[in-house]
DNA sequence: CTGGTCAATAAGACGC
DNA sequence: GCGTCTTATTGACCAG
């Protein structure tokens, strides 16, 4: 909203004011290393696609019969595709109408602008609510996109039309993941760099004893409480991203390694 | 006007 | 069940 923030502006990465948080290439350089390492030797997006599949998050995996992103693509905030309410793939509700989506195009029997049979609590597709379906990424999409994310944090038209094209996402799907790691990196930065800047709390202790000392002598001594508790737990949902570390922040891996 | 951004929030999924 | 993370939506704002 405001464009007070400084680390994150479009102006900070044109003049490299951004080499603050992006000490060069080196983060990346080792970032792809490491997936050479974790893909079996340099797989390229397409071939990262093939691999790394999540089964129990399947729902926009670039799953091996790769013909199933049909749900992703259309299910996008109507910008490629303009779905009537009956058509619309979210009615299908969920990542269990995902499933059962996926199982439907394995009978080859794909919505082909059926209306989907909505279960009673999630009719409102039908009432002109949209019923939000929440995609879970699969690994190697999310692995290229914070691999992208770590070299560029804005993506132009045709960058994101490409990534989007070699991930099998929409644009707009791209586009809100990149907007969404943004925020996320900055709010985390923020907490971060809060932390960080609030000193050890010093807290008075009022000490009772005996000796013929002054209370007031007692009172002068502090207690500094360090700061022990990190301010993020480590990621538990994608524990491959603790291959990662944000290249311009790399101060923050103390800080659950992601931040 | 269109399309982009940030910011806030909702909602699904998962670990404890 | 709660907390956290992730994805999607919404609204305000801005630039071309």
């Amino acid at each position: 909203m405001t464009l007070s923030f400084s680390s994150f502006s479009i102006k900070d990465i044109l003049t490299g004011g951004d080499a603050r948080e992006k000490p060069g290439t080196t983060g990346t350089e080792e970032l792809c290393a490491l997936r050479s390492d974790m893909c079996a030797g340099g797989a390229g997006v397409a071939d990262l696609c093939h691999q790394d599949v999540e089964p129990e998050r399947l729902s926009t995996d670039v799953s091996a019969s790769g013909a199933n992103f049909g749900y992703e693509t259309e299910e996008a905030t109507g910008e490629e595709t303009e779905h009537t309410e009956d058509q619309h793939p979210q009615c299908a509700g969920g990542d269990k109408g995902q499933e059962n989506q996926l199982d439907a195009e394995e009978e080859g029997d794909l919505h082909s602008g059926e209306s989907f049979s909505c279960s009673p609590g999630e009719q409102r597709c039908r009432s002109g609510v949209k019923k939000r379906s929440r995609a879970a990424f699969s690994h190697a999409q999310v692995h290229e996109l914070e691999r992208r994310f770590s070299a560029q944090r804005y993506l132009s038209g045709p960058e994101r039309a490409d990534l989007a094209g070699a991930l099998k996402l929409t644009e707009t799907q791209v586009k809100i993941w990149f907007q969404n790691r943004r925020y996320k990196t900055k709010r985390r930065q923020m907490v971060a760099e809060l932390a960080a800047c609030s000193p050890p709390k010093k807290v008075a202790v009022k000490v009772l004893v005996r000796d013929d000392r002054t209370e007031h002598q007692q009172q002068g001594t502090a207690v500094r409480i360090p700061m022990s508790v990190p301010l993020y737990q480590s990621y538990q949902y994608h524990p491959y991203l603790h291959y990662y570390y944000q290249p311009w922040r790399p101060d923050c891996m103390s800080c659950g390694g992601m931040l």
